[in-house]
Parts: C-alpha cells; sequence; structure tokens
RNA sequence: GCGGGUGUGGCGGAACUGGUAGACGCACUAGACUUAGGAUCUAGCGCCAUUGGUGUGGGGGUUCAAGUCCCUUCACCCGCACCA
C-alpha cells in the first residue's frame, strides 16, 4: 500500500475535466471570484517559474471554490512574438504552425500538474477571433484620438530588427536579446497613455493590495514633477522670440547665469545663423546628433558650446549666455534649462568647466556659502539670499511669489517622465494594424466589417526587415472609401497589446459581435486576485491599467483598475556551477569539485536565478514524472513564502514526498475506522476533546494562513497535524474518540486540497466518499474549540525567564501569583529582594521586579 | 546619487496587536528493525560551559518585557538613473 501518484494522478485529471468541476457556473447570484496568473508565452516548455506561479494562484482558486465562490480561474496564451519569427526564419518552420505545437506540448505539461483551469475560456492572443477584436479597439482609440502615427525617434535594435518601447529599453540595451539599442527615425503608431498619466499616478494611491515596490516604481516611471515654465527674453532678436524653460526651482531663478538648450532645441537653428563660430556650434550639433539618446546619457561628463547669445533673466534683468549640452534632452520639459550652477549639481559642474558665474541664492542655516570657495553644489533646503523680493524667505514660499511676480512671463506646469507608448513594429507575427493608405483618401481605418486583417501566411523571410512589406497579396488592397489601388499598413502591434486586455476577453471568449459581453465584464471583474512576476512591475502591468482607463472611457466597461490586488511572486533560484576556464557547466560537466572538461577546481555555491546560460535549470516536466505532481506543488508553496525567491532543493523535493507518504499510510491504516465512524464527534474531554481542538485549530491556521497567502506555514500546519494524529491512531478506544479521529482526517484531506488535490481526492475516494473533494465545501471551525484548557504561564524575574507553570485557563491574578512567588525555581531569585512590580499577563506571564 | 527591500541555527524559513525566539522542513548525530536500503521508526540537535550564561548584522535607547517600537551604523539585493 505504497503512495504512487502515477497509479491515480492523470485519472484524477481526466475525472474533473470530464465533470466540468472548475468551469464558471452561469449564476450570477454566487459571490464570484477572478483568480489570474499571467498568460505564459509559449516557448515550448513550462519551467519553474511558471509552476510557482500557477501553484500559488491554483491553492488559492481551488480554496476559493472550495469556499462557495464562483471562481474564474483562466488560462491562455500570449502567442505573438519575435520567438516564433526566428523560428520561421532559423528552421523554415511557418510561425503559427511552430507556435500552435508550443502550446500543445505546453498544455500537455501544465495539464500534467492537475491546476484548476477552466479549460473551455483557452485561447491564443495569436488567434484572429482575439486579434479581430484588438484591431478593433486599435480603431476605436484612433477614433478618440488616443492612437496617432507620427514621425519620431525610436529605440530601434539591429538585432531584433524593430523598434523598442521606452520600457522594453534597459541600461541602453534590448530588454530581449540585450544587443545595445541605438535611435532611429521612423513613422511610427503611439498610443497615448500620457494622456492618462495623472490618473495612473492618482490611482497609485488607491491599490492598497499592490506591492508597494510595484506602485513605486510605476510611479517613479510616471515621473510626475510640479514647476514652472519661464520666459526669458532673448536679447537683441529682432522677432522678440523668448526661450521657455521648465523649471521646479522658481525660486532660484536669481541665480541662474546661464541657460542651456538641447542640441536639438527648435530655435538653435535661427539662434547660430549668425554666430561667428558656427563652425564650432555644427560640430557639436552633429557630434550629438550621432550619438543617440542611450549613449548620451550614459556619459556622465558635461560638454557644451557657447552659442553667441544672450537671454535677459526676467528677475534681475540681466543678460546671461546661452549654450547648448549633452545633458539637456529635448524630450523632457521645453528642452531649456535656466541653469543654476549654485544649487544644481550638473549645472555647477558646468559652470565649472566653462568658467561661468556662480551665485549663491539659497543660504543653509548652519553655515556662509562663498560662491568661489564652493566645490560642489548646495542642494539642500534653505533661506533665499541675494534675491531681492524673495529674500529671507523659505524656497517653497518663494517658489509661489516668484511666478506670481513674473506675471505673464511664468506659469505653472507639470511635467512627466512618461512617454506615450510607441506600439508599432515592423515585424510579421504580430496583429496587423488595421490602417489603408490612399493616394487620394489619405489614411483611413479599416471597416468595422471588414476586421479582422488577418496576417497572411507563407511570407518570404528571405529579404530584411519586415516580410509584411513584400507580401503583395497582403499590401495591395481597394481604398475602401473611393475603391482606389492603396496599401495596407504593414506595421503590426507590439506584443504587450495582446497581454493588455486579455484577462477581459476571458470573461466571454466566444463573444463574436463584440470586443467581449459587457455586462459579464463588468460583473467579472476586477480581477480579484492577479499573480505573475515582478518583472512585468512597469511594462504589461502599466499598459494593462492604461487599456483599462481608455475602454471605460470608450464605454465599454465601469470600472476604473483592472486588477484589485497583485501578488509578485519571488524566482525560483539554483545553486549554480562554474569553472574559471569553461564557464557555467551542467551537472554532468562536474564533480563535487572538478570540472571534468579540464580538471580545474569548480567554484559552487551561487545561487542565481534558473536559467539555460546558468545551466542551473531543473526540468518541471521530469519532475512530475519522478515524484509526481503533488510533491512538486507541495514543494513550490513550501519553500518559502510566495513573495521571496525559493531556492530548488533536492532534499527539499524529497522532504515533500516523505510527508505525502506519511500521509497516504496513515489514511490507509485508519481507513477502515473513518468510514465507519461518519457521524459528527462530541466536543466532551480525554483525547477526543484533544483530537477535536487539534482538528479545530489546524483548521484555523491554515485558513487564515491562506488567506494571507502563507501557504508554507499552512502545510506547516497541516504537517504539525499529521505528526499529531499518527501516533494517537493506536490509542484510540471509544467510539466518540474514533468519530473525532475519523473528524480529524476528513478535515486533513480537506484542509490539503488546495495545495495537493490529487492524493486528496484519492484518499478521499478511499474513504469511501463519492463527490469530489476538490468541491467539497471547506472545513470550518469553532472558535470555542480551538481554546485549550491547561495553559502555561511563564514567570519572569527582572525580565529573565525562570519558571513555567501549569494552570487551569483563566486562572485569576492572586492565585498565580501566589503561586509564582512559591515556585522553587523563582524562589532563589526573589529571596531576601523587595519587589518592587509584579504585572500579569493574563494566561500567559507573570513578570516580577525586584531589587 | 535617488527610491524600495532584506539581515533570525549548518540551510530554507516560523514567531498575530511588544509577552516562552528558532514552529515546520532539510542537513547532521545516536539508536532500533533489517532478505543492508539513499526505506521506516525512536531520540537528539542555536552557541559556550558544570548549576548557569548567552543569543535575531553592529552600537545605543524606550519598556517589567524588544526579532518586533525609536535613533544610529554596517552589509547585501532589487528598481531608476544627467528628467531641469
Amino acid at each position: 500500500m505504497k503512495y504512487n501518484p502515477k497509479a491515480f494522478e492523470s485519472l484524477w485529471q481526466s475525472k474533473w475535466s470530464e465533470k466540468e468541476i472548475f468551469h464558471l457556473k452561469d449564476d450570477k447570484s454566487i459571490p464570484k471570484y477572478y483568480c489570474l496568473e499571467m498568460l505564459p508565452y509559449p516557448s515550448g516548455n513550462i519551467h519553474m517559474g511558471h509552476v510557482r506561479n500557477y501553484s500559488i494562484g491554483d491553492a488559492l482558486a481551488r480554496y476559493k471554490l472550495m469556499q462557495g465562490f464562483n471562481v474564474l480561474h483562466p488560462m491562455g496564451w500570449d502567442s505573438f512574438g519575435l520567438p516564433a519569427e526566428n523560428a520561421a526564419k532559423q528552421n523554415k518552420r511557418d510561425a503559427a504552425e511552430w507556435t500552435y505545437s508550443n502550446i500543445e506540448k505546453m498544455k500537455s505539461q501544465i495539464k500534467k500538474l492537475g491546476f484548476s483551469y477552466d479549460w473551455s475560456r483557452e485561447f491564443a492572443t495569436s488567434d484572429k477571433t482575439y486579434y479581430k477584436w484588438e484591431q478593433m479597439i486599435f480603431i476605436k482609440l484612433w477614433e478618440k484620438g488616443l492612437a496617432y502615427k507620427k514621425h519620431s525617434e525610436v529605440n530601434w535594435c539591429d538585432d531584433c530588427e524593430t523598434v523598442l518601447a521606452n520600457e522594453q529599453v534597459e541600461d541602453g540595451a534590448c530588454w530581449r536579446c540585450g544587443n545595445t539599442v541605438r535611435s532611429k527615425g521612423l513613422k511610427q503608431w503611439f498610443l497615448k497613455i500620457t494622456e492618462y498619466a495623472e490618473e495612473l499616478l492618482d490611482y497609485t494611491d488607491k491599490l492598497p493590495n499592490w506591492p508597494s515596490k510595484v506602485l513605486t516604481m510605476q510611479k517613479n516611471w510616471i515621473g510626475k514633477s510640479t514647476g514652472a515654465e519661464i520666459d526669458f527674453k532673448i536679447v537683441d532678436d529682432k522677432d522678440n522670440q523668448t526661450i521657455t524653460v521648465f523649471t521646479t526651482r522658481a525660486d532660484t531663478l536669481y541665480g541662474s547665469t546661464f541657460m542651456l538648450l538641447a542640441p536639438e532645441h527648435p530655435l538653435v537653428k535661427t539662434l547660430i545663423s549668425d554666430s561667428n563660430n558656427k563652425i564650432e556650434i555644427e560640430e557639436f550639433i552633429n557630434k550629438m546628433a550621432k550619438l543617440d539618446n542611450i549613449n548620451r546619457s550614459s556619459d556622465k561628463n558635461k560638454d557644451g558650446v557657447f552659442i553667441g547669445k544672450y537671454v535677459l533673466n526676467p528677475a534681475t534683468n540681466t543678460k546671461i549666455p546661452i549654450y547648448l549640452a549633452n545633458y539637456i534632452l529635448m524630450g523632457y520639459g521645453t528642452g531649456a534649462v535656466m541653469a543654476v550652477p549654485a544649487h544644481d549639481e550638473r549645472d555647477f559642474e558646468f559652470a565649472k568647466k566653462y568658467n561661468l558665474d556662480i551665485n549663491v541664492v539659497i543660504s543653509p542655516t548652519d553655515k556662509e556659502l562663498i560662491a568661489s570657495e564652493m566645490t560642489e553644489a548646495y542642494t539642500g533646503a534653505g533661506n533665499l539670499i541675494n534675491s531681492g523680493i524673495l529674500d529671507g524667505m523659505n524656497s517653497k514660499d518663494a517658489n509661489i511669489k516668484m511666478i506670481d511676480h513674473l506675471g505673464d512671463y511664468a506659469r505653472k506646469s507639470i511635467n512627466y517622465k512618461l512617454r506615450d507608448w510607441g506600439v508599432s513594429r515592423q515585424r510579421y507575427w504580430g496583429t496587423p494594424v488595421p490602417f489603408i493608405y490612399c493616394d487620394d483618401c489619405g489614411m483611413l481605418p479599416v471597416p468595422l466589417a471588414d476586421l479582422p486583417v488577418v496576417l497572411p501566411t507563407n511570407v518570404d523571410f528571405s529579404k530584411q526587415g519586415n516580410p509584411l512589406d513584400n507580401a503583395t497579396d497582403f499590401v495591395n488592397v481597394k481604398c475602401p472609401k473611393c475603391g482606389k489601388d492603396a496599401k495596407r499598413e504593414t506595421d503590426t502591434m507590439d506584443t504587450f497589446m495582446e497581454s493588455s486586455w486579455y484577462y477581459l476577453r476571458y470573461i466571454s471568449p466566444d463573444c463574436d459581435t463584440d470586443i467581449f459581453n459587457k455586462d459579464d465584464v463588468n460583473f467579472f471583474m476586477p480581477v480579484d486576485q492577479y499573480i505573475g512576476g515582478i518583472e512585468h512591475a512597469v511594462m504589461h502591468l502599466l499598459y494593462a491599467r492604461f487599456f483599462t482607463k481608455a475602454l471605460r472611457d470608450l464605454g465599454y466597461i465601469n470600472f476604473d483598475e483592472p486588477f484589485d490586488a497583485l501578488l509578485t511572486q519571488g524566482m525560483v533560484c539554483m545553486e549554480s556551477v562554474k569553472c574559471p576556464t569553461d564557464g557555467y557547466l551542467y551537472p554532468e560537466e562536474h564533480t563535487d569539485s572538478k570540472c571534468l572538461k579540464c580538471g580545474d577546481d569548480v567554484v559552487k555555491g551561487r545561487i542565481e536565478k534558473m536559467s539555460k546560460s546558468k545551466k542551473n535549470v531543473i526540468d518541471p516536466d521530469s519532475l512530475v514524472d519522478e515524484y509526481g505532481a503533488d510533491t512538486i506543488r507541495l514543494f513550490s508553496l513550501f519553500a518559502a513564502p510566495p513573495a521571496l525567491e525559493i531556492e530548488w532543493s533536492e532534499n527539499g523535493v524529497e522532504g515533500g514526498y516523505r510527508f505525502l507518504n506519511r500521509l497516504y499510510r496513515l489514511v490507509m491504516i485508519a481507513k477502515d475506522t473513518v468510514i465507519k465512524y461518519s457521524k459528527t464527534p462530541e466536543f466532551t474531554d480525554g483525547l477526543a476533546k484533544e483530537i477535536m481542538q487539534m482538528t479545530h485549530i489546524t483548521i484555523k491556521r491554515v485558513t487564515t494562513d491562506i488567506e494571507r497567502f502563507q501557504f508554507n506555514t499552512a502545510i506547516a500546519a497541516i504537517m504539525e497535524f499529521l505528526n499529531f494524529l499518527s501516533p494517537v491512531f493506536e490509542k484510540l478506544s471509544s467510539d466518540n474518540e474514533k468519530t473525532a479521529y475519523a473528524d480529524a482526517i476528513r478535515k486533513m484531506l480537506i484542509l490539503i486540497t488546495p495545495i495537493t488535490p490529487h492524493i486528496a481526492e484519492e484518499l478521499w475516494k478511499e474513504i469511501n466518499e463519492t463527490s469530489f473533494i476538490s468541491d467539497t465545501k471547506w472545513a470550518e471551525y469553532n472558535e470555542s474549540f480551538t481554546v485549550k484548557d491547561d495553559i502555561t504561564i511563564v514567570v519572569q524575574v527582572n525580565g529573565k525567564l525562570r519558571s513555567e507553570l501549569k494552570f487551569n485557563r483563566g486562572v485569576d491574578e492572586n492565585t498565580a501569583i501566589e503561586t509564582a512567588l512559591k515556585d522553587e525555581k523563582v524562589l532563589p531569585h526573589i529571596d531576601g529582594k523587595e519587589i518592587i512590580k509584579k504585572i500579569f499577563v493574563k494566561d500567559k506571564l507573570i513578570s516580577l521586579v525586584v531589587k
């Protein structure tokens, strides 16, 4: 009678599927619970990160189902993207064929883990029945002015031959392939996410169930600064032009001794037209133009050039020189800055390099600043000096007064770092942007009746660039307005578009009359719990929030935020082994200490995120074959709380397997008793009472632990319960004791169901239960049964633990303290001393202070 | 540099509102059973020593009582980074 998961796991999976017990119920009177895990990219194989993500989600979804919620727990595939296209190119396989066969493979791997997905809602985002509606959303956004096309400098990856959103550039490199990103001018589609900057920021304070880390990252990404725009008159300008700067420190205007412009600033061309060092200036501009944004900002050295012109500082009315500078970005603010070298580090460096005036206008309280002696800018707080009307004020007041004082020359202004989302990709395997270009009628959306614009198959990958450009059948089209020959847009959409609204489509995946069924979406949204990796903190999670707000404003939905609660699970890590000469090694390439390739000593002990390049990947699929799904699920949840990283440990997995073995053995030994004694036990005394107390204490612990996602401690509680029950079986004598024991076993199986559902079903069947344990009602506890009668009161003397005393619960203060004062372990510490304080904490502790 | 986080046995980690630090698991030690097995069971297991002392990165503070609260300091991890 050995635990043999292979004998029954797949059997139960088929039964669940056959009886559709995880399908959403068509009944809006049942309270809903939407549990969602981030949908995977179908690379072809699941990895441990998936297993962990889905084990967490599944434990929660199953728990909620057992609690009686109508649980929506879907799964699908984020199936557009570059790898399919690369496979098509390299292996001459059709991208769709490659993608859908990967989906089949991954689906069978996921299914072997026994997750409670409602597979009837499954879709792939590359299905035309999905992206049809994405095209419709795109057109609706365009109609509302939230999608537009413009020429722009974009981040370009030569390796992937595509544009990257700002969010997809990491340290100047492509987030996908790591290649250095360069700037390139292209006509591009954008979504106006900046229109929602303020609301997206505002709501970061209204998402209490999101990790603060994610919210902070989004806040920083949106990057709001409140300040002012100030106009500076250009000296001796025939057109009386002004240059507008953005500043957050209008209070320091008296200290502004020069102005800085971005080399691309639109006024530069006219300003330098009659300059006598025009050649030098143009050289500088060309040098900057060659460096792209990324390379320019990675060089922290200050570089600039004087353009021979001046503006008037509107506060001091003095002439100050205009420079071009490498660190001024055209993309932020107005591309022009009032430099205040005394109080800005960058401006200070620049002033030192070019020998420009430094005027102190903020005086710290503890010292006097002397411009000529300063070695760095003073950016701290202080009071205004050398600032005329502002003298003596603090920065905040001075700021307001300055703007006010300047009248028409200044106005309050808000700036964001957030840029509009560039969604054009010059790639094949993505959703076609549904637009048509007609020489006569201009750019037109594809009529809604003609959607979807279907991605063609059999495109030619042999030429450089976007294969769609050469797909003549696709490109050549009649103008929907005038009927003449026209061309299709060949840009496809960023794949983050698909993941921005898939959670809505799950609710009515077969809806063929609209994007989704609005009533159902309004009922089942928002997602109650979203679970996924922290790597999506900014990109996906910000885009999805934006989509939700945009769809709300288009009238499709009536809520503001898509995800009520977010859980970001930690990484799955594993020890890596590195050889000084041969790099990372697979397990079979080294012994305990030596590299089998070259004989060098290996470096072990570094725990790193599992990745192919570090050769420290464990394949979940083969682990499932070896131990069964339950063991893998159990260990994934037991090793650490969900938010922390876990270190995969073979020994730890074995430990989980042993536990399931012990569970299986005990239930098989006790099963006849469990079957025979099926009534509710009476809460009396002795062993029966003890068993019942332990049962109810465990139910309480597991319930509260799952509620706060502490699956590790929930499992620990069940382990303790099993450790308690195992030796008790042989001690059972009375009927009530046996009834209490049988009840305990049943409850234990219910409690473990969300974590290890297969063994729970199997043992449930063994004790002659005919229903599925998976949709059995969750165990409830009686608070009064969780309270034990005998308690231990600890005695501290001067804060040190001296004794433990047994009492009945509720013992009164006097009795307890009197007993403590006579206790032989306490006496030596109070003998001959004066007791100056006695503290009594009911049922817990006595603290004596003696002198 | 800015922002966020984490420091508890040999290891992963417990400890709700301050109230017996180290639950549970791994590893380890000893023993039992043995057709010798990396199975199972029993016992032990923070550190130092003899009663006892000491202990949650370091230092200080509040308190009868601090892993938990306050100040300070160190180390590591993550995110952003010339954003005016």
